[in-house]
DNA sequence: GTTGGCACTCTACGGTCGAAAGTGCTAACG
DNA sequence: CGTTAGCACTTTCGACCGTAGAGTGCCAAC
């Protein structure tokens, strides 16, 4: 962290003007000048005084000029000074409220925490995305069970409780006794497992078990495996592009193209996002603060979340231009359910 | 169907010119006039002749004129025709063929098909959508097993030997004496059900069953019911939306929104995709001919595949100026390895 | 059916002009 | 010292215009 000049509370006349500015600027998307401060906060003071505190503003890195005639915009410092310094804490209306806790009910109950990412981009009228993976935690049992018509299905338990199965059919469907022999042998060969063991589990199968159970052991064994490593790959929901998409920074020939490419490749926003799942409280992002390149127009306000067996982050992504209040309190709201007992 | 104007054959020399005229258009995206014809394609007739050839195309609806002094432009129609009659299969390289074939296998052996998405995208340089749902399939069994530290697996089975399975931890343990009759009476009333038939016998289990395990049979059935029908939400994977983001005619402010709607929506897209599935070669939709208004200035090329007991449809999508032999010998190839045996 | 010639039409580009917006500065005021 | 009024200044934006370039349409001739 480089020393933040600001941290001593701006003058209050000059924090009265920042505030107006940022929030005119926000409604509005376009530069604010001093003539349009003073009729919409029906200011008692000339024009010409909200100027020289503009100016002020505007040396210290606050405020920018796009040209010499155009009104002031709010710098990313000037946005930051914004969040961290002015900025009420917003309630969330008990309308959203409600709609908000049935959705995390369900997605409580259902495991399905992607579904909040669609309800996160109405309320917010921004981008959302959820990413959960599961935790990485080590293998505590294996079970194997036979279906009727010859499936048998492998289930590993994590020792925090999580369950995860996958069902085949081997091509010689082994009596009971013999699922009771793999299931031993696995057991007594599994210490506290991670996926690399499993598969390394595996190998050892093929050479050291029963031969008539030594291919049985090894195919359940891969597909425990698997099961855990591609649950490791984090479920991702993204929804409400076409929010921001529709805001006037994205109307410029060309600025769309990052936001397309970024849909398409939704790794690299997951990897964005993973920087916010530490976070127990909403954290705020501005434009160039975030990591990646792709998205430098871009604020995201994000915090980790837990639903069940999973974990992981939501976030919030608009322009840099983004109502934060309103969105840092959704975003706090639904990550406090979220991570709440 | 409306009748074809042009199910004759089109004059082979007004053909050639028309194929000249699409091939050019397809590669330079630009209009194409006369002279440009006569030099690329090293003809040895007159600009004028040519012209004289293009009037008539013109006049047939084939070509269009984008004002007085612009080249020519094939139609939709121009498109369609080419398509049907001019454009000659291509045979998909062997290089690109390899890494399709590998590819494929993986998708068949690991039921991930929507892996090929990506893969479909960088051959093409389209937009590839891939979306697979379950077979609906009858039920055909329900299994419940317990497993250690008190999870409980309830298996799915469909006629067709697939198979998918939820694991619950109830709040109090049933007992194997407990799931075994849970089972039974289960299996009792299991004619032949959707998902439906399983809510309503979840409602008959609550009024009716034995009350001691009557909340466990609910509770067993409602995640059945889920089961098959978060199975039907189709898995959908889209990619290479920035190759198409990146053509001209999604450089004109504007155009690219409906772009980001559709990645944005998918379900939308899945259901544009659906109308494919029941084809077994590929289907070309130039334009208009999609019935999804939202990609009016798009073609698809679609066809319907089946891999294990999924079953759905590869789509490759594109600007209408689309190199469509290339796509769809690549279509082709794909969905031919996918319906296979 | 094909060709050469030529007038015609339309777009794209660059420059000029005036209106509108909002500032910066200076001088005066409490 | 903060505040105010007045005014010149700068810059953007849209409209307008004239020219260069591209490609056609048509006509008369082969």
């Amino acid at each position: 962290m480089k020393p933040n000049p600001f941290d001593s509370q701006l003058d209050p006349r000059l924090s009265r003007i920042l505030t107006f500015v940022v929030e005119s600027h926000v409604s509005r998307a376009e530069p604010v000048g001093s003539q349009y401060v003073r009729a919409a906060y029906h200011l008692s003071i000339s024009p010409a005084t909200i100027r020289n505190a503009m100016r002020e503003l505007e040396e210290l890195g606050l405020l920018l000029h796009p040209h010499t005639s155009a009104g002031r915009v709010p710098t990313e410092a000037g946005y930051r000074y914004y969040v961290d310094h002015l900025m009420r804490p917003e309630t969330v209306p008990i309308g959203v409220r409600r709609i908000l806790d049935d959705a995390i009910g369900r997605a409580r109950t259902q495991s399905r925490a992607s579904d909040l990412a669609p309800i996160l981009a109405r309320a917010t009228r921004q981008l959302a995305v959820m990413a959960v993976r599961s935790r990485e935690e080590a293998v505590d049992q294996v079970n194997l069970v036979a279906l009727d018509g010859g499936h048998v299905v492998v289930a590993v338990g994590a020792r925090d409780g999580m369950v995860a199965t996958d069902t085949w059919r081997p091509e010689r469907s082994p009596c009971a006794a013999d699922l009771r022999r793999a299931e031993s042998w696995i057991r007594a060969r599994l210490p506290a497992a991670g996926p690399k063991t499993l598969d390394a589990l595996a190998l050892e199968a093929r050479a050291g078990a029963p031969s008539e159970i030594a291919g049985f052991i090894e195919e359940a064994l891969t597909r425990a495996s698997r099961l855990l490593s591609t649950r490791e790959e984090p479920a991702v929901r993204v929804d409400g592009a076409d929010n921001i998409a529709s805001q006037p920074e994205f109307q410029a020939p060309g600025t769309l193209r990052p936001l397309v490419s970024l849909l398409a490749n939704q790794e690299s926003l997951v990897r964005t996002l993973d920087a916010f799942s530490g976070e127990s409280v909403p954290r705020v992002a501005i434009g160039r603060e975030i990591e990646s390149p792709a998205i430098r127009a871009c604020s995201i306000v994000g915090m980790g979340v837990a639903v069940g067996g999973l974990r992981g982050a939501i976030g919030v992504m608009g322009p840099v231009r983004m109502p934060y209040r309103r969105v840092i309190s959704l975003v706090s709201y639904v990550g406090a359910r979220l991570a709440g007992a």
